[in-house]
DNA sequence: ACTTACGGGACTCCCCGTTCTT
DNA sequence: AAGAACGGGGAGTCCCGTAAGT
């Protein structure tokens, strides 16, 4: 099974996605040794051999190169096609089961690396916290779709804020643990909040 | 009841504080008439008839403006005086109620301002969100002190998480709904999560 | 009578003419709605479906949308047509009328909806100003051509200034009075000045 | 006689217009040397040994550099002082020849240079025009006033784009006669509007 | 031929450290 | 001593031209 639809890429893209990645290898590796502010973007685009006015182009800002992420689409993939019968945040702790089981180990340490950056810097974690909240939204407008709600339901969104919010105590708890799994931590908080209710 | 305990200010504390407010206002008033990004701090200084420098020792950040909050210290107060027998979201959602109590009409209706305003600023948004994610690390530590379990449970976490996603999802239902409540609104969506796991 | 030399447009001509027009019309709008300055090249781009790099094919620049003007060409052949015995500013103001005469009511309002963007736009107002520049330049040389004058001659740029000089008050006086018609604010402006120097 | 009111400056002040000439000096210097368009800010910024931020402070933008201009405040005071019974460009003419009078050799030489390099340079051209356009504004309210017409009055504006257009054009008279003297042309050119008309 | 990638420079703003003033 | 001004530097946006790909 695969969810990547389009196999063939021309020359550009291909180049495109190539300098994609060395320009987020370059950051992420001066980050790491030099920390993120102290880090500039003209650093990173010397390192990258392209312009700064390039590494806009390629990341909107400077945190982009560490928040964006390819996984949230994937997600949302998997989530449609679980089986109706189950109940939201079941439904949805099988998707990240199943996308976990995609993810490559090195992605995986990859996210792990990302991870700990915003958990370091106070402006990666603001812009993560901000994607989240988009997420919350799109969550919502699933549950919505799939429990047949309308997307204006108060319950929707407070059972999606759940889904997100367990997800975010995973992200806490992980930043104290740093030898917890990202991912299979996350699904171990869902299945928390899950019979936590139900007890 | 009150839960302002120190009554008495000196001269200066008083003119600072009032200094303080009169920036608050002019940025706010700025920030909806023109816009966040296109208001610069030295236009918000000139308007307050202070120099830029002094802008930021009142706010560390143009962001603060709008983003910082008194609430949430009266909050853990009220969180930490529930009855111990109630369920964790269940406490919150009392101190929510009694803390909503406290609140003037006058600030209720600033605080949906400055909730509309972090909506639709990308940057304000991010700002806030990161705050909420303090707050949930906060939340967690008073589950585990009022639930007797450890600070370092997952458990504790994902309820956290749950909280604060309840309470973000309020407040991205009220994007959608302006006529709605703020607080209110949480109130709604705490009992919604709460009954929802019961079901 | 037209001034139309060339009647037979090959299907490749019309074509280009479409789209500079497209470009055009959806540059303006764009303008209008969001401002100048925050319109990019890339949005117009997008907008009329032909990428950046096209349009600068159609545009030298992003202003020149906005600048370009085809009436000067005509009024200079206008101008040589009229009688010799007339003094310049006369023949100018004749020249205009005759003109005047062979816009449509559509571009008329075309040309009030540009202007209004330049008055708002300092670069507009400064690309349109060096633009009369050099019509200060051109009239001097019909001037000279005219009457017979050496194009050295300081009152013949004298001349030629105190003509486009009225032009510019005529737009000055358009800007304060919206419900103004610009050509005919043109005329009245040259034979304002004609009767203030006679008396 | 003197226009000069302020004969105190604090010690920041001093500095301020220091630094200010310094910038100016340097620019220029390296905009005969190198082209405009060929010497970028840094470049002046690193000569001028501040940063580039520092440039902007002291100049909205590399045109104002060389555009800005000292005068305008001078001749509008000179203008008021007029005796009333004059007509308007004869006025002016003499505003004109008193503020020559108080310019030195030395800012003569300048506004020579300046003029050269506006002259040699579309975008200084374009800048300066936008001002001359402004300008002309100025000089129809000043007209207003002297004459008792009402500032929305077409024939004031007239007026004002005659005065105007001639300076533009001793403008371009000089651009073409690099040995006339740029003040004095601009004399001759309001005579030979007068005269013109007058005959 | 037409598009896209890229470079580089102008410019703005935030925020902070230092200096100067009152 | 408190506070304002000044300056620095980095992020980020946009324009527009050139080079390279399709």
């Amino acid at each position: 099974m695969t969810l990547d639809d389009q196999p063939k890429l021309g020359l550009r893209e291909r180049k495109k996605l190539k300098t994609r990645a060395i320009i987020q290898q370059n950051a992420i590796r001066l980050f790491r040794e030099q920390g993120y502010q102290e880090t500039t973007v003209e650093q990173i685009a010397a390192a990258s051999e392209i312009s700064p006015s390039t590494f806009f182009r390629y990341f909107q800002t400077k945190e982009a190169v560490v928040i964006e992420d390819d996984f949230d689409p994937m997600l949302i993939e998997l989530y449609r096609r679980q089986p109706p019968e189950l109940d939201p945040i079941e439904t949805f702790r099988r998707a990240v089961i199943e996308g976990a089981a995609l993810i490559s180990d090195e992605d995986r340490k990859a996210v792990r690396i990302r991870m700990e950056l915003m958990s370091a810097t106070p402006e990666l974690r603001a812009a993560f916290m901000s994607q989240t909240s988009s997420t919350l939204t799109l969550i919502a407008d699933l549950i919505a779709e799939r429990t047949g709600r309308h997307n204006g339901d108060l319950g929707v969104y407070a059972l999606a804020g759940a889904v997100v919010g367990a997800t975010m105590g995973a992200h806490a708890y992980c930043e104290r643990h740093p030898e917890a799994d990202y991912i299979e931590t996350i699904v171990s908080a869902l299945e928390s909040v899950e019979t936590a209710f139900r007890a």
